[in-house]
DNA sequence: GTAGGGTTAG
């Protein structure tokens, strides 16, 4: 690669006790995903700067490692760099992907009525740190306190609202932007796209996909077409969506086939889900394999194998200022026992309610009741029987997921929710669900 | 035209 080359070359010639090389190597290591190196460029680069400080903050962010760009930014703040609209940039889009409203608040109070607020990047960066924190409503207010937006706050506000299933709210926003002074992009397109999926809006949808391409003249990208595969997957029309994807001008890549498979699992359509997974396989047989697809019973074994290695769940809940982790099955909790009692408990009034466990359509290898235990203990049952537990009746509870809800998991928070008469607000890899009384406002769509 | 750092989707 060129940028070792360069790094050497920099090395040599003492370019790296320059101002700017370092922070271009920890850049461009960051872009690469190469974390260890950027961190060393960062570590090694003699003369720090601002930027530098920025550049390393920044290359967390994007690579998804919040806590290192939280952390770095704790660090700086007893360093002698005072943060600037770009730090604040950074770490805010690091608190919207982790979810956790407090240390947003917290990273808004330090801002509040400074002159960085008229940044148009901080403003767009609070909206999104509250819609991905869970108050879409304090988004909305900042928003429309703006007195400038540009196509990325637009776009923030609208997948915002798609975020949170309220896919009239995307629209409305939406075509306030098509009269307002910004242009959409396929970007905007995506969002809304994005939004109608997660409100089952597949009319809208449609007719928005196909202005895009004659009226706004954009070519769609695949993503294009994954989305409008999600919306009539997710709504149902199954066929409709196999046969999009059969007339889709560009070559359908796994992500597609991928999304089709999802509405199989919500629509439990064994069949074409059989169909789709022999697809994915002659795409990709080692993705294939790892989403442990068992039709394709060749790959069994390598299936189980390779499950080792999926990204671990974990769920967060906040009690007042301070996080709980819990995984899987955790028992390192110190309320454990009280955790798991509390869940036995539940069980035993939703199993009066009649209620099943429903138990994934992916784990065919797994006996029945081993699979009831892998369900039982997800790390957001877990989470909930805490906040059950440590939060005054009434409360609402919210938790944070990395990744996306199980079926099970889904309907047994809706059964708790009115057990329990709480509100429970889920915010997982795609999206928040706000379960009341049964029932949850993804209205199952997911 | 003047170096190195920024928000959205996936």
């Amino acid at each position: 690669m060129l940028v070792y080359a360069i790094h050497g070359y920099s090395l040599k010639s003492g370019f790296l006790s320059h101002e700017s090389v370092p922070t271009a190597l920890t850049t461009v290591y960051s872009k690469m995903d190469e974390m260890e190196s950027a961190r060393k460029a960062f570590d090694e680069c003699t003369h720090k700067s601002l930027a530098s400080w920025n550049a390393m903050i920044s290359g967390y962010t994007q690579n998804g490692l919040t806590e290192d760009a939280i952390s770095l930014f704790r660090e700086m703040q007893k360093s002698e760099f005072r943060p600037n609209p770009i730090t604040i940039t950074c770490i805010l889009s690091a608190c919207a992907q982790l979810g956790t409203l407090s240390l947003g608040k917290w990273v808004h109070g330090l801002v509040r009525g400074s002159d960085f607020e008229s940044s148009i990047y901080v403003s767009t960066a609070l909206i999104g740190m509250y819609a991905k924190c869970g108050s879409i409503e304090e988004a909305r207010r900042l928003f429309d306190l703006m007195p400038k937006k540009n196509e990325v706050t637009w776009n923030t506000m609208i997948s915002g609202y798609g975020l949170h299933g309220h896919g009239h709210e995307a629209l409305n926003i939406f075509s306030e932007m098509l009269s307002s002074s910004v242009a959409p992009s396929p970007v905007t397109f995506l969002c809304v796209l994005y939004a109608c999926s997660h409100a089952g809006l597949v009319k809208e949808g449609n007719e928005i996909f196909n202005s895009m391409i004659h009226r706004y003249g954009f070519e769609p990208t695949v993503k294009h077409y994954a989305c409008m595969v999600d919306i009539l997957g997710r709504a149902g029309h199954l066929q409709r969506a196999l046969q999009f994807i059969e007339a889709m001008p560009v070559e359908p890549d796994p992500s597609v086939w991928q999304t089709l498979l999802g509405a199989c699992k919500i629509h439990k359509d064994t069949n074409l889900a059989r169909t789709v997974s022999e697809k994915l396989f002659e795409l990709d047989p080692d993705d294939a394999a790892d989403r442990n697809y068992p039709q394709a019973a060749t790959v069994g074994q390598e299936a189980k194998k390779r499950k080792l290695a999926k990204a671990p769940g974990y769920t967060l809940i906040e009690i007042g200022e301070t996080p709980h982790v819990f995984t899987s099955g955790d028992q390192s909790h110190p309320q454990v026992k009280a955790i798991y009692e509390k869940l036995e408990e539940l069980e035993g009034k939703m199993r009066e309610a009649g209620y099943q466990p429903e138990t994934e359509l992916a784990l065919h290898d797994v006996e029945e009741e081993e699979r009831e235990l892998m369900v039982k203990f997800h790390s957001e049952r877990l989470a909930i029987a805490f906040g059950l537990i440590v939060t005054e009746p009434g409360t609402e509870i919210r938790i944070i997921k990395n990744l996306r809800v199980c079926l099970d998991c889904h309907a047994v928070t809706k059964l708790i929710s009115k057990i329990t008469e709480r509100v429970i607000v889920v915010r997982d890899a795609n999206r928040f669900h706000h379960f009341k009384d049964g029932a949850c406002s993804c209205g199952d769509y997911w």
